[in-house]
DNA sequence: TTGCGTGCAAAGGTTTTGCATGGCA
DNA sequence: TGCCATGCAAAACCTTTGCACGCAA
């Protein structure tokens, strides 16, 4: 990962607590609230969070980090981005918010087919395909 | 369409503002400047500002009106729902903003296949796939 | 020592809400 | 007449910015 700038406390804080959930979407208010908490336990400083936003505007720059939309709120979330994320469509479940990465060859197909027959190059990466996964759904059902 | 209130004025233009325009998505202050721009060449009584966000949302509700998010803005973006807008995916240019149906069987497939493969029940009509059309990509290319 | 990082408070911009009035059915 | 719709202004909300100080390298 591309670095710049120095290594400090905030960053290293923000950055670890993203790539410890990389599976989940936080907004910047939930990433306050889970540093709050952990610093209360371990004692260290809290960073401010006009930093955590200015935090993870950089690493969003750098490409650490993958902003979306939560649409039910409209605030942004961010995401741990892993290694090969811009190659495949990832999948969201708007009940729990787990997010599943689609490393399937009919996505593949999709996206060549989008290319040569809508002209259109899709970002699968930035592309996020809402719904419920099997767990929701199966909770759902049985209330 | 589901129908509920009354029939006034306001809702009209905001609701036939949307039906001509339906491959683009516009912010609440887009349909306030252009209601302005319409009612001073007609002379028509321009709704005010939080009427056009109330009706927004009453429209939504009712499912006449689709929600998105502009994620350089951050602003909702709404756009009008079609018929059978549910089924299918829609393309997106993150450069001009046009929004193209994508009315195909591999699109079902791909919707089948996370069904049954990945148990995941996306929702078509609420996932946007961004990228960038031809045209901004032809554009792009010859300067 | 240099200049990036930080914290606090204030500003910025979008969306929502309260309340009194107006208008549809 | 009974509700819903509207307008205005104020509030609420998330996010950005200004400025002075602190800290990494």
């Amino acid at each position: 990962m591309a670095k710049t700038g120095y290594n400090t406390g905030g960053k290293n804080a923000v950055l670890d607590f993203f790539r410890s959930h990389r599976d989940r979407q936080f907004t910047a208010d939930d990433v306050i609230n889970a540093l709050e908490e952990k610093c209360r336990a371990t004692g260290e400083k809290l960073p401010g969070k006009s930093s955590v936003y200015r935090i993870i505007s950089k690493f969003e720059e750098m490409g650490a980090l993958r902003c979306f939309f939560d649409s039910e709120t409209s605030k942004r979330l961010y995401q741990y981005a892993g290694e090969h994320c811009d190659d495949h469509f990832h999948l969201k479940c708007s009940e729990c918010g787990q997010v599943v990465h689609l490393e399937c060859k009919i996505g593949d197909q999709l996206l060549r087919h989008i290319s040569s027959d809508h002209g259109f190059s899709v970002s699968a990466g930035k592309s996020i395909l809402l719904g419920e996964c099997e767990k929701c759904r199966k909770k759902r059902e049985n209330t």
